[in-house]
DNA sequence: TTGAAAGCGCTAACAA
DNA sequence: TTGTTAGCGCTTTCAA
């Protein structure tokens, strides 16, 4: 491998110099710069990164953090990196498993391993993990209000309190929810919404259960649908995929979706598109396009702008 | 940031002592170590990993490159890094999109600031990309031969050909395929399995389509079946996300999936699970474990055992 | 406009 | 068992 030594030994000009031309920084003149770049090409040189690494304490790695996988997290990982390569950063996947392994990641802030991180899903608490902002920047999706804890979360009650209306108005009286974890915030807006909902609309019955992770909770909450009597209408889930489960199962057993059960989505991710039922656009493309933006503002002292982000109602062609 | 150095300002105790006792390697009487240790967690100290990069040459990062993104690669790279980081490796995500670009990260093996490198999809030639194996271990899941390019990849000819007999068995005369592009090794299996089937079955009818890419292709594809009028019975599609993508322009144009359709998909991934057609397991889980051990091996001159890999039929219940 | 020298934090050969 | 020293490849003062 040839370092910046090897070409100064060739070309007889010193280190800085032939650094000066190599990063772009400083003056030097035409004749030298000339030689160098000719030695430069000869010899095949490729700057040692983690060299620059060292001595600039930044590594433009950041880090994607997610507890586990479900589908989602593969067009969540893809927006953010496809915005992070564009502003020159690589992006480290991370899915972090226990709460041990969440820290041992945010560490990795703390010698630049990685500049900064976005969490996806979290494990430990927002304020165990806040408290490693002070060796970089932390976004994240989720809706949390932090200090150090930067989130450009979408607020759930409106756009859910809407649909519901919307749903009643078209005469279903019977609305099921399947819900994510109850310390989620939007999991709490959510049933804020319903609550409200059915203060003002005493004749709807709204029925709701709370579910920790994703794998298999489509399936679960379709057998409850199944076995119960006098089940809901309308179903609403937390995710593309839950929804996408619970019509599986549904279809499984012979029931007819949407006409026995309409099921509806949240993120308006592929498969809703592909099995074609309704779902919520909540944004999540721009949000992961924000959550890098704000990384790197806060990295290099910028001010790029942000992009809207306003939820919306996708219906089934 | 707490370095080396401060420990050793703090304790007395020389530099390499405290390295001994922070890595590992070498004696340390307990004494020392206990006053070390102390120090430690009450400085708080985190090793520099950027640090440890530049003396060791080596930065237990692995880059993962996919030219684009498309629904499979989720599962791809969940694999892939799920055994990676059980072996204490980080992977990075590269979405190579330009053969520029692929060259660029590429290069990121020649100081380490990439160990070694998997290939999930290409853009240059396997001859450009193997001329960086001196840099580092290169791995696919491709069907490449290369001296240079580790490849565990499946044969699809005999489950393709048994495929097809299976289904001429069942009554099915008429069978369109959905292939890839030409170059792939695996394509021009396909195409081998169907001609020599056609050879032994001049009764049946084989139609076949080369696509670029595979965004849009499911739709393209049930657009022209939509169009002819002597259809196919029969579509197979060279990856269950295609297979999605044609029965959902299928199904909104009217058509009875599987009754007037039977579309078999590849890969055995989550949607075809979820939107219960069948498949063919291709056991990429397995060829991402096999690659990631591969180059663990190579890295570090272990002989982790490779896991079988069978691809099988696997049918809509 | 250029070069010498110091240093980023760590490890390892060598000497003690 | 421990410390001294050199050095990984690069950048950046500082002085010339």
């Amino acid at each position: 491998m040839t370092t910046i030594y090897d070409l100064a030994k060739k070309t007889g000009i010193s280190k800085s110099t032939i650094s000066r031309v190599v990063s772009g920084n400083g003056y030097v003149s035409s004749q030298k710069r000339k030689i160098i770049l000719d030695a430069m090409h000869e010899m095949n040189y490729i700057p040692n990164q983690v060299a620059k690494n060292l001595r600039s304490k930044h590594t433009k790695n950041i880090g994607f953090l997610v507890n586990d996988y479900y589908p989602l997290v593969g067009e969540l990982v893809n927006s953010f990196t496809q915005i992070a390569s564009q502003y020159g950063y690589n992006v480290n996947l991370y899915f972090t498993k226990t709460s041990e392994n969440e820290i041992h990641t945010l560490n990795l802030l703390t010698t630049k391993t990685l500049d900064a991180v976005f969490i996806a899903l979290r494990i430990n608490s927002w304020d165990t993990i806040g408290s490693y902002a002070k060796f970089g920047p932390i976004a994240t999706w989720q809706r949390v209000k932090h200090p150090h804890i930067y989130s450009n979360f979408i607020d759930h009650y409106p756009i859910y309190y809407r649909i519901l209306e919307h749903l009643d108005k078209q005469g279903y009286k019977h609305i099921g929810h399947v819900l994510s974890e109850y310390r989620n915030g939007n999991t709490q807006a959510r049933v804020r919404a319903i609550k409200n909902f059915i203060q003002k609309h005493p004749d709807s019955k709204q029925s709701y259960q709370f579910y920790h992770g994703q794998n298999g909770v489509g399936e679960f909450a379709a057998m409850r649908w199944l076995q119960d009597k006098n089940h809901p209408q309308v179903m609403m889930a937390f995710t593309d995929y839950v929804a996408a489960e619970f019509i599986a199962t549904l279809k499984k057993n012979g029931v007819k979706v949407p006409e026995e059960c309409l099921v509806i989505g949240s993120d308006n991710g592929e498969i809703a598109r592909l099995m074609d039922f309704p779902t919520i656009d909540l944004c999540f493309r721009n949000q992961m396009h924000n959550g890098f933006i704000y990384l790197y503002n806060q990295l290099n002292s910028a001010d790029l702008p942000f992009e809207s982000q306003n939820p919306r109602w996708v219906d089934a062609d």
